[in-house]
DNA sequence: CTAGGGTTAG
């Protein structure tokens, strides 16, 4: 893929409307204050918290520096203001940030550099002040403690000698390059509460600041996921009357496309940009991630626009994070023209280019591609990595590579073990999901027994993995058996797991009824006690509806149509009510989780069953029979054609979805024909009036039963 | 590594 010529002005997000929120400014808080007015921080609440990377609509909108787009910014302002004679754009006058970077001291070769690191070495056994007196009887050279600072690991030690150093001067103040040295050490710590007061101490003492110092607050900041204070000490540059220079404003855009403030951090950027900002590569890599986070194509076309604009050639780390991105927006051709580029460019792809790559051919069954790439990292002996294996083995596992997958993880286990290429958890996962989505649950649970003998804890995806496989084959014993060893080892029942245990309540026969609710009643009680209202005849339909309801608004987004599909199955397979199955499906559907299904066109109505349970696929079936019966009675004009969609099982968990479908049309004696494609279905409108209207004369009722 | 920013696995 060439970078986009056709480039729109600015910006426009795709998914967040700009109008709504333009017209409140009164509430703003600007990004850049004004130097006069020192304002207080933001609260803290104010900041999507850490465990939302997707802050809401409202969070985003907040618009803390849509103020920048509107240029209200006093600051923003003065410029113009004061010098009405800078007239010309293409040149603007830096407002925002620093146009150079912090002027660091060169460095001199110290000679006692081998000295001084074997004496960190050896203070890393214990560090007291008693140990720092005997190693520095005499004042030690300000060169030499800051080189020691920077060398003694962990961070509580350099923190103590930092410590030391500063008993040893009590009447002086340390430099500010002490304190950046420690700040550095404290965020490998991940103390930020210890960092954020030695700032404070700064403050307090009149040791100034300067841009190191913030962006190495700032980064700690993120780092321990304290955005709310990553962004007050950004303010703080201001407030002491400096600017940021371009390390510090990098930092702080990675915070807001952390936070997922798209939109702020375009204005962020753009802002800089427009005061006369040449950005190097880390503010693109940054917009980039920021916009695969959530797959927001048109986000990636724009970091390529800026790019292209500005003639910047994208390093390894831009490409990166390009292709990863280009992954997760769904762009597999894309990235694939994209590392073509990449390699005519002449640069090499290494561990986490290949990575990105490999799982982008994984998950779209781009297995042509996938074995093309593993070849031509073989021939060119591209570097592989622990996290490229493993991800080679995710690939064979989508792709159903059963052999490739075994060669792969027996040159895992003859590696080295100080290599750190020895199978781990994910490796273990990976074989178990090939064998799983194989239908080879022998292997898959010899695989996980296996993986407790070598110590290696359970994931659990890799429990889940097992836990269906188990169940698809009925072996409840088993399922039930590894569900508690999980469980025992730790394992967090995430709501997959849970719906894994709702399919193997779905499968299992009343005997074993007992011990798998048993396994739920651990994992979600909720969900036991809602099985039983289903078989409860005297459940009434408002009780189902607000349980359910209940339970869907607790359950992750994307486990909410399984969860469905099913109950759906439960009702159907374990003789519940038979009104209920419907019910459960006219409850899925008003909560939007199974928009779509339906097409209809002038020649042909379609019904797309792919992802659908076998039950669901039956229900929505019969409930579009239903309404055809209806259109036949009111004499609605009909298509010619009617098809039916169950995929062909091309996706590992769609398989069987196909052939029990077709063996159920069979059962019906219905019209529909497997139509040359796998899992497709078609029948003609003839055939299916004649056979609707003989089902239903025949039943005399209009219900159609299996 | 030599005071500060960006990239990898379901």
């Amino acid at each position: 893929m060439a970078f986009p010529t056709s480039a729109s002005l600015s910006y426009i997000p795709t998914s967040l409307p700009l109008s709504s929120s333009s017209s409140s400014s009164s509430s703003t808080r600007p990004v850049f204050p004004c130097r006069s007015a020192a304002r207080p921080p933001p609260p803290a609440a104010e900041f999507p918290s850490n465990e939302n990377p997707n802050p809401s609509l409202s969070d985003q909108l907040r618009p803390l520096s849509l103020t920048l787009l509107k240029q209200t910014s006093p600051l923003l302002l003065t410029p113009s203001k004061q010098n009405p004679t800078w007239t010309n754009p293409s040149k603007p006058k830096p407002s925002v940030l620093l146009p150079h970077r912090h002027p660091r001291p060169t460095h001199s070769h110290n000679p006692d550099l081998r000295r001084l690191s074997l004496l960190s070495r050896s203070l890393s056994v214990s560090s007291s002040d008693d140990d720092f007196d005997k190693a520095f009887p005499n004042p030690l050279p300000h060169s030499s403690a800051l080189l020691l600072l920077n060398s003694l690991r962990p961070w509580h030690k350099a923190h103590r000698f930092f410590l030391w150093l500063q008993s040893k001067s009590p009447s002086s103040p340390l430099e500010t390059i002490f304190y950046n040295v420690v700040l550095k050490s404290l965020r490998a710590g991940r103390q930020f509460s210890l960092a954020e007061s030695l700032a404070n101490e700064m403050i307090h003492i009149g040791v100034p600041l300067d841009n190191i110092t913030y962006s190495t607050l700032i980064t700690c900041a993120k780092r321990c996921r304290r955005f709310d204070r990553a962004i007050y000490w950004f303010n703080k540059v201001y407030q002491a009357g400096l600017l940021p220079d371009e390390v510090t404003y990098s930092a702080i855009l990675d915070v807001y496309a952390e936070l997922g403030r798209r939109e702020e951090a375009v204005a962020l950027y753009e802002r800089a940009r427009a005061s006369g900002w040449t950005p190097d590569h880390v503010p693109f890599s940054v917009l980039a991630k920021m916009f695969g986070e959530v797959g927001d194509y048109d986000g990636i076309q724009y970091v390529l626009k800026e790019m292209k604009m500005l003639d910047m050639k994208p390093n390894v780390v831009v490409f990166n994070t390009l292709l990863d991105a280009l992954g997760k927006a769904g762009k597999p051709g894309l990235a694939r023209n994209l590392f073509d580029e990449m390699l005519a460019a002449g640069l090499t792809p290494d561990e986490k280019t290949l990575t990105a790559m490999i799982k982008i051919y994984g998950k779209s069954r781009w297995g042509r591609d996938a074995l093309d790439l593993w070849d031509r990292m073989r021939a060119n002996k591209w570097p592989v990595d622990f996290i490229l294996y493993n991800t080679l083995l995710s690939m064979c596992a989508d792709l159903g590579l059963e052999e490739d997958a075994e060669k792969l993880f027996d040159e895992m286990q003859q590696s080295d073990r100080g290599q750190r290429q020895q199978p781990d958890s994910f490796s273990y996962t990976a074989m178990i999901n090939i064998y799983g989505s194989g239908g080879k649950p022998d292997r898959a649970l010899k695989m996980f027994d296996e993986m407790l003998e070598r110590g290696v804890e359970p994931n659990v995806m890799g429990s889940t993995c097992l836990i269906q496989c188990l169940g698809k084959a009925t072996r409840i014993d088993d399922a039930v058996r590894v569900f508690n060893v999980a469980i025992e080892r730790g394992i967090k029942c995430d709501d997959r797991l849970c719906g894994c245990l709702l399919s193997l309540v779905a499968l299992c026969d009343e005997a074993d009824m007992s011990k798998v609710a048993a396994c739920l009643e651990k994992a979600n009680p909720r969900l036991v006690r809602f099985v039983a209202m289903l078989g409860d005849e005297g459940a009434q339909f408002e009780e189902v509806k607000e349980e359910l309801r209940g339970i869907l608004n607790e359950a992750n987004v994307d486990v909410r149509r399984p969860f469905c599909n099913c109950l759906i199955d439960i009702c159907r397979n374990r003789g519940y009510p038979s009104r209920r199955a419907h019910e459960i499906l006219r409850l899925g559907t008003m909560y939007g989780l199974y928009s779509g299904l339906h097409t209809k066109g002038s020649k042909e109505w379609h019904l797309n069953l792919r992802s659908l349970s076998i039950g669901a696929a039956k229900t929505v079936f019969e409930e579009w029979m239903e309404a055809l019966f209806d259109s036949i009675e009111h004499e609605e004009t009909l298509p010619q054609i009617f098809s039916v969609q169950t995929g062909s099982g091309a996706h590992r968990f769609s398989q069987g979805l196909a052939y029990a479908f077709s063996s159920y049309l069979e059962e019906l004696a219905s019209p529909f024909r497997q139509n040359g494609e796998i899992g497709c279905f078609v029948a003609m409108k003839e055939d299916l009036i004649s056979w609707l209207r003989s089902r239903n004369s025949s039943d005399g009722d209009k219900q159609i039963e299996v």
